[in-house]
Order: C-alpha cells, then structure tokens, then sequence
DNA sequence: GCCTGGGTTGGAACCGGTTTCAGCGATCTG
DNA sequence: CAGATCGCTGAAACCGGTTCCAACCCAGGC
C-alpha cells in the first residue's frame, strides 16, 4: 500500500506528492526498486541490469531528479570544493593565474571557491575558514607564501595544497627561477650597451610574504657582477606592486644627478609607472631611458613594452592539474616545477645615447 | 576524579582517540552533554545554562573542533553557497565587479563558486550546474543576459538570482543607464564642436546576449539627434570587446576620405585600441582625434584617457549585498537599481582644429 | 537432482550535523 | 503542600545520499 508512506510521516501533509525536488527515495519507489539500486545507476556501477538500469534511468528522467551534492559529499567525505587564495584580485598578474585555474577545474567536477585576502586580516580568516577539511578537500595558494603556521594547520589537517608563484618547503608548487628573470632582464640592458641601469623592486605589503622580489633582485645583482658593473646603493629600489608608487621613485631616478640610462621594474604594472614618470619629465623612451618589466601583462603590449614573459595562465592551470592529480590520489610528490621565461623585445629598450 | 571520563568511554576502544577530526558526538561524549546541546551552544541558542556551555565550549577547544559545513548544510537544506556566473574574466571589467562581490560576499557565511563561462557551451554547462538548488542557495549574473529558458529553469528551481550589468524580466539587477551614458559621452564631444564623430559598438560573441551595446548606440543616436547631427552610417561601427578588433576598425575609420574629428568606443578596452590605430596612423591625439572611453578601468588612467565612469566594483558589491538580503528573507522585491556614471575628462580630447 | 557460484538486489547502517519532543528538577502559585 | 509552569537537557528522527552485507535467483558442474 502506497498509503503506508505517508502513515510513516508527521500526520498534517495532506499533499501525497513530496513538496520539494525529488530525492533517492523517490525516484526508487517510482522505479520499483531499492535506493542501493539508483544509487549504482547514478554512479555508474556495472553491476546493475540492463532491464533495472533502465526503469531507473526513466524515474530520473519523470522524476526530474538531480542528486544533492551537499548529501552525496557529506557521505563520501569530501567537499569537491577547491579554495583559491590570493592577494590583489587588483592586480593584473594573479587574475591572470585564476583564470588558467578556472580554465582547468572547469573540466573537473570541482567547485572553486575563492577567497580574495587585501589585508593581513583576511589572510588569515580566509586560511582559518579553509583549513577546515570539511570545507575544502584541496587549495591553491596564488602568489603569496602563507604563514608558516598556516601550512602546519592545513598539513596537519590533510588538505591537498599547491602554491602557484610561491614556494614552501615540502608543498608542491608552479613557479618561475626568479634570479634568472631578473638576470634576464638586466642583461638584457646591460647587453644593449647601458651601464647604468636601477632596478624597482615590488615589495609586499605588510603581513604578506613573497620572495620573487628578492629573488629578481638577486638576479640583477648577479647579472651587474657578470659584466662587473658596480651595484649603486642609490639605484636599488623597491616599492609596492603599484603603479603610482613606482611612478614616484622613478621620477626620484630621474632626478638623480647621474640619472640611469635604463630601468628594470619588477613588474609591467610598474614598468607603466616608470613610462609615466619618464612622460611627465620630458624624457623619452626609448631614446633617453629604456625600461624593461616582468610578466608580460596584456596591457604590455598596448604601451609597446620590453618585457619578460611568464606564463601566467599557464601557472594557474597548470597548478589546478597538480592539485587534481593529487586529490585523484595519484602523485603525493612535492615537486617543484619550473616554468618558461622569454625575453619579448618591443619599443622601449635601445642602446644607450 | 578526572579518570571517570575515560572509564565512561574505555570499553571496546583500544584506540581511546576517535581516528579522524573531532565531530558533534565526540565533543557531547568529552563534555558529558547530549549532542543537542552542544549544537545550541554551537548555534548560541540561549536556553543553555552557563555551567554546561562552559565545559562544552571547553571540549570544543580541547578537542579542536570545527563543525562539518557539509553535514549542517544538509540538515539545513543549504549550500551556503553563492554561484557567480561571468563571461570573459579576459576583460577588465567584469573582473572589478567579481572584487565587489568577493568583498561583500567576504562578509557573509556565504563561499563563492565562480563560473567563468567563455564559450556559449561552457555557459550552458555552468547554468545546468548552478540551477541545481542542492549546489547554490544563490546566482550572480555578471556581464551577461541568461537565455530565457535557463532564467525559467533558475525560478523553477527557487534559487535567489540577481544580475549584475544585465538585465531580464522579473530579476533584480544592477545596472547603469546605458543609453544616458552613450548621451553623455557623445553630447561631450558635440559640446567640444565635434561635428564628424563616430562610435564603435561593443557586440558580445554569438551565443551571448548583452544590452549595453544596443543602449549605448541609441544613446549616441540620441545625442546626435539632439545636435542636430545627421547620422552616417559609416560612422557607426560595432566589434567585439577587444583592442585589437577596435583598432582595425578604427584605421577603416581614420582612412575614410571625411575621416572623424572624435571618437566614441563603447569600452576603454576598444578605446585602447582606437589610440593604437591613431599612433599607427600619425594621427595626434588630441590634437587631430579626440578619443572618448566607456567603463574607467584602471589603465584609463595611465593612458590619459577620457571617458565615462561607471562603478564597477560597487555594482558587484551592491549586487551581492541585494542578493544576501533576498537569501536572508527580506526584499522579495525585483528592484532594479542603477549607478551613476561620470565623465571623466582627461587629455585624448579636446575641440577640433 | 543438488550444490556451488556469480550476478542482482534491497535493507539498514552510516556520514555529521539540527531539531522535535518528552522528561526532568526547580520554582511559582494558590 | 499539591499542582502548574518554566528552563534545561538528551534520545531519536531527520536531511539525502553511499555502501556493506545478506538474501535471492539462476545457470553450470558433478
């Protein structure tokens, strides 16, 4: 007797039909079947009939029945949610690396959840919410070296991390040799015949950790020594990812009494605002100042600039197809991997007058 | 005596600590409470004594416990989720909205699923995905208008949905003026005594559908007629949301025989590009071209670009706080609200010679 | 003809929370 | 001092899936 279904639950519903979407049950009594039964129709188990995997196939369809994620995880015990923390969703650069994430779990039956942190506050909100392994069974660290406190909780925790252009002992990461692209960049200029040649570095704001920018300072340190170039203390400068910040301290350069010939800024972003303090100084590029940046932004190619590319999208993407493998269980490894740098010639770098 | 709590447990556990992360029963066990009360005093429901939510906040602490999302979430019958659906995160714009929605939906308990949907297939996937109401509480529709049958499907299913720079019948939305905001931009340059001005259309790809456009060319219609100015059909271009489309355009536009004294492109984007084809072609800016924008993005300004402002951030932000309000119960309402735009005037314009 | 074994199947336990509801002692009332 | 009321509490049902396990059916082997 259908009755009995209704006889089970809270007298009061006069409605037979259930209220909400269908659930499990239903579409199994409608198919004459048990729920273990749709269950492995659902997942795709062999062991089922083809006569069964029929009738429930077209309860499903009657039915309009679509599986509650939300029970599914909570009886698999996982989330299939993939948290994406990074700093300045405002910059150019990490933007560029979520899409390339986007782009791959796109594929994947993860969802992104993502967490933009600008202050050091949300940071660590933002990691104390993901830690939790019943919210997140994975995470990619984007642009940013986590508190090392932090990576204890989430190791401890066993939650699948990546870092994409960050590094840390013992997680897996997608990064760049930053010491090559700043030697890149300065040898570059120093190749092209210019001797005096500053470099703006991008230092994190307070409470945030990243070492490309000492790293790139190293390699145009190193690149001086090569073609034994003296290091000017007066040239070495650093200053916020911004392009106003980096617009002051170039006009500060070229104000300099022996003012450089060429400038390396540790990113495109900044390398606009060294073009702008040249515009507003009456200095011409490339003719009186050359300047060369890092990344390879989209906006780089607009203002004709000298760059190092990285493959940013590249990063991303390939930082998502590591934390699925490893959530697919198969490489526990913590490998590093290495992308390509190019050296892309535009306008804005020449030999010196 | 501290041993009567083990002696409560000992029995048949060899392995006296529970194997995975603490859960509610575990917590209730240690505290000496039923599972019932440590939910309330999880949930601060008052008609707890304070005696018995300090021991349990105190095994909660001990213990270490974090509650499962998942398994609230079901017994809740919610995700806690909010999905936002946006094409082209290659774009500027959309990507400033997104920032409006993570700051405010930062805020809430509410984690955000995002969709970048480039293709009209992978738009179709991310709807049938999000109009699961077991997998979003909540939608946010950026930069695109929804086919109709999804929007059919999303109120079928109950889930709150609210559409960001987009707008369809019966959904709350945040919008602009965009036929006040083509006015204003080419009433700008009438005003300056532009007489041979053209415009450049923002036409979204096949498979998507977005108003804007249409609106801004009615509101160049508009201020041309109100000048008195007859339109010329070669004047009036459309292309997609690209620099490199809109520069090509721009050169067939700059090489006509009467080429224009201004120019009205429908986003900074293509208003780049628009400045790309003057220099290509030696034509001054502003001195023989002035050049007008939409949007205001970041690099606006570096590139000294006049156009018209629209508050990208706070329509993402002002459209997940509506969104939050809809999911708390309050407005039911389907307002439509619309932000206020500016111009903005910088150096690619200026009367003709 | 009986026993064995493989393929199907459904009942029920389980995932980890929330909430109803009944029970309990203590206080208030008459 | 009995009875009603109130605040606090825990057992158990429930959310909607997955999966273990036992039961069942039927064909094949001896």
């Amino acid at each position: 007797m259908t009755y009995d279904d209704n006889a089970g639950k809270r007298l009061g519903e006069m409605e037979a039909v259930p209220s909400g979407p269908a659930k499990i049950a239903d579409v199994a009594a409608f198919a004459g079947v048990g729920v273990a039964t749709v269950s492995r129709v659902l997942n795709g188990r062999a062991n089922v009939a083809d006569g069964t995997r029929e009738r429930v196939l077209e309860a499903i369809k009657t039915l309009n029945y679509t599986p509650s994620s939300v029970a599914r995880n909570l009886s698999l015990k996982r989330t299939l949610v993939v948290g994406v923390v990074t700093p300045f969703l405002t910059n150019p650069s990490p933007i560029e690396r979520v899409r390339g994430i986007v782009t791959a779990l796109g594929e994947s039956e993860y969802d992104l959840a993502l967490f933009d942190v600008e202050s050091p506050g949300r940071q660590r909100r933002a990691f104390r919410l993901l830690a939790d392994p019943h919210r997140t069974d994975g995470l990619l660290i984007v642009s940013m070296v986590p508190p090392v406190d932090e990576v204890a909780r989430l190791q401890l925790a066993g939650i699948a991390t990546v870092l994409v252009d960050g590094l840390v002992d013992g997680l897996p990461a997608v990064v760049i040799d930053d010491v090559d692209g700043g030697a890149m960049a300065t040898r570059y200029l120093l190749e092209l015949g210019h001797r005096r040649v500053a470099f703006i570095g991008d230092k994190p704001p307070d409470g945030f950790r990243h070492q490309s920018t000492g790293d790139r300072t190293a390699g145009y340190l190193r690149a001086l020594a090569e073609y034994d170039v003296p290091v000017r203390p007066e040239y070495l400068r650093e200053g916020t990812h911004s392009r106003h910040v980096a617009r002051s301290i170039a006009e500060e350069l070229l104000r300099l009494p022996e003012r450089p010939t060429a400038i390396f800024a540790a990113s495109d972003t900044q390398a606009l605002g060294v073009l702008e303090a040249a515009r507003a100084l009456g200095i011409g590029v490339p003719d009186e100042l050359s300047v060369i940046g890092f990344d390879d932004i989209e906006i780089a190619s607009y203002a004709g600039l000298t760059t190092i590319r990285q493959p940013l999208f590249e990063s991303g993407l390939r930082g998502a197809e590591l934390l699925l493998a490893a959530l697919a269980g198969n490489p526990p490894s913590a490998r590093v991997e290495t992308l390509h740098l190019d050296l892309i010639v535009r306008g804005t770098t020449r030999p010196p007058a």
